[in-house]
Order: structure tokens, then sequence, then C-alpha cells
DNA sequence: TAAGATAAGAGGGACAT
DNA sequence: ATGTCAGTCTTATCTTA
């Protein structure tokens, strides 16, 4: 590493752009006159050397930057009771005092960063409900929800906008709106897999039951995605109603099961569909349409027409 | 061009360790 | 808590009608 390194002026005395920083004696000096613009630079750097990461570790005394993504800007307050700083014993009166002080210190800035963190969340969940066009009320649950897992503490360590989505979904369900977790998570800034963490964090830690997600409630979304008529879709209800009663609609995408019931429905009635256009409108794969159209026909001995 | 077939890979549930 | 297993879905590629 070189101990000079270009400054970006030019002299003040000959015009010369030659200006140059000696690290070593803390000076810029200008190489085209010799006169020393500056000879106090503060130097930013550490002055010690490390050359493993650990070394770097071991030797900084500086914590880490402050940051605006935490409520305190990273800075808190510790209060000990044990001793001073230096670790000599305190008289018992003097130790209340501090315990009442570490005790209140303690309230508020908990209070604080709770509330900041509400702050953040319902922007979060303004701007997904807004993408998603959720209706108010349901909005108004989500961000129940959402306080409720923030008063028990568990938004802590999690991201803010995951859990905001996990309520959302889970409003969602409650209610019976045929929305995915895959809608919620890509309309948020986290992905499915950890929104779906979120959500069964949600479920396990509050009590929630939802009912199950049942393919009958995304036909007429589906259906009238791809543009499939009216008869068609009380046809794929049918269908599905069958399969359910059957028991061979658990486990399976319940997008997909609505899909392949749509599918199979158009076809018999001579309509023009494709599994591509219903894969598309159902957000799943036709590979998935296929697998679920063959086991419906399979299980439920049909046959075209 | 649509549909079918096949395979690799991911993620989650059930269950055991 | 961690590992394994069967079943599901996705992505990608190739073949068939």
């Amino acid at each position: 590493m070189s101990l000079y390194s270009k400054v970006r002026a030019t002299c003040h005395e000959c015009g010369s752009g030659h200006l140059v920083r000696d690290e070593k004696v803390g000076e810029i000096i200008c190489h085209g006159c010799g006169l020393v613009i500056q000879d106090t630079i503060i130097d930013n750097g550490p002055e010690w050397r490390a050359f493993t990461p650990e070394e770097r570790e071991s030797k900084r005394r500086t914590g880490p930057r402050t940051s605006l993504s935490m409520y305190d800007k990273g800075f808190s307050t510790s209060i000990f009771t044990k001793g001073d700083l230096y670790g000599k014993k305190i008289s018992s009166s003097e130790r209340y005092k501090m315990l009442r002080l570490r005790r209140m210190s303690v309230r508020t800035s908990l209070r604080k960063s709770v509330e900041r963190n509400l702050f953040q969340a319902m922007i979060v969940l303004n701007r997904l409900c807004e993408k998603l066009k959720i209706p108010r009320g349901l909005h108004e649950s989500a961000a129940l929800i959402y306080r409720k897992m923030l008063g028990k503490g568990l938004v802590r360590g999690r991201s803010i906008a995951a859990v905001a989505a996990a309520s959302l979904y889970l409003a969602l369900r409650r209610a019976n709106v045929p929305r995915t977790l895959k809608e919620i998570s890509d309309a948020s800034s986290r992905n499915k897999k950890e929104v779906s963490r979120c959500y069964r964090l949600v479920l396990w830690e509050l009590g929630y039951k939802t009912p199950i997600d049942d393919p009958i409630q995304y036909v007429s979304k589906i259906g009238s995605n791809a543009g499939i008529d009216q008869e068609a879709q009380m046809r794929a209800l049918e269908l599905l109603r069958k399969a359910r009663k059957m028991g061979i609609t658990v486990g399976k995408d319940p997008s997909g099961m609505a899909a392949a019931a749509l599918y199979i429905s158009s076809i018999e009635l001579g309509e023009k569909v494709t599994q591509g256009r219903l894969a598309e409108a159902a957000n799943v794969t036709e590979v998935t349409i296929r697998n679920r159209y063959k086991g419906l026909l399979r299980d439920m001995e049909l046959k075209w027409d």
C-alpha cells in the first residue's frame, strides 16, 4: 500500500494539479511548488493493522455504525446494579435506586421499540393491501393479527414484512378469500418460503384455526381469468364437489385442482381451452394441470364424451 | 402448436432418532 | 433438534400428434 495518494484539487499557489497526500506525515503537498497545503490530515482509518478477520475483530475498539433501521439507532442504555463501573460494591440504597432506574429504562425503550415496529409494519401492510386490492375489513383484521404477534414478542428477530404478509394471508384464509400464499408473497418484499414460515408460526402461536383451502373457491377466479363460460364453471364446481366427497382433493394445490376441473369441464362442453391458458390463469404449471386432471379422470372413472 | 412424458430439484409434513 | 421418507409441485427438455 502506497503511503502517497493523489488528491483531487489544484494548488492555490502555483495552480498545479499535482497534489499528493502523504499519509505517513499527515500532509498534503503540492508537487508543483512544494507547498504544504494541509498539515493536519485526520486519518479516519484504524492506526493498527490486521491481517485476518479475527485479528481485526480483536483489535477494533468501536462498535457497528449507527443505523436508522434500529429503533434506537443502535444506541442503548445499560444500567448495572451489581456494582459500579469498576466492579466495586455499592450500597444497598444505591443499588435499589439503580434497579428502579433500570426497570424504567427497559420499559420505556421496549415500548418505544414496539411503537416503532408497529409504525413500520402498518406502512408495509398498507402498501401490501393496496397492491392486492384488499377490502378495508380484511386489512383491519390483518392489522389486528399483526398486533397480536407483536404483543407476544414474536416479531423480534423476524422480518416485519414477512410477518405482515403472513398476517394478511391468515386474515384472508379465515375469511375464505381465495388468494394464494404465492400471490401474497409476490406482492411482498419477502419470498414465499419466509412468509409461509411466519404463517405457520402465527397459526401455532396464536392458535388460529382456518377452514381448509377449498379448490371450489378458486373456480370463478381462475375461470374468469381464463375466460371460461359460466356453464363450464358450474360443471367444474360439480366435479370438485364430488372429488371432495371422495377425499381426493386433500394435499393437492387447490389452484391446480380447480384449473384441472375447469379444463375437464371445458373440453367436455366442447369449449376451446388450452392447458397453457388455464395454467397461466391459475398460476400453476401445465404439468400440474396435467397431473391433476389425469388423476381426476382416473379416480372418478370419468371418460371423455 | 398443444399436449404428453420424463427427470432433477425444492420445500414441507409425518415420523423417528 | 435433526434426519429420513413419500408425495407434491416446479422447471426444463424432449417427443408426439
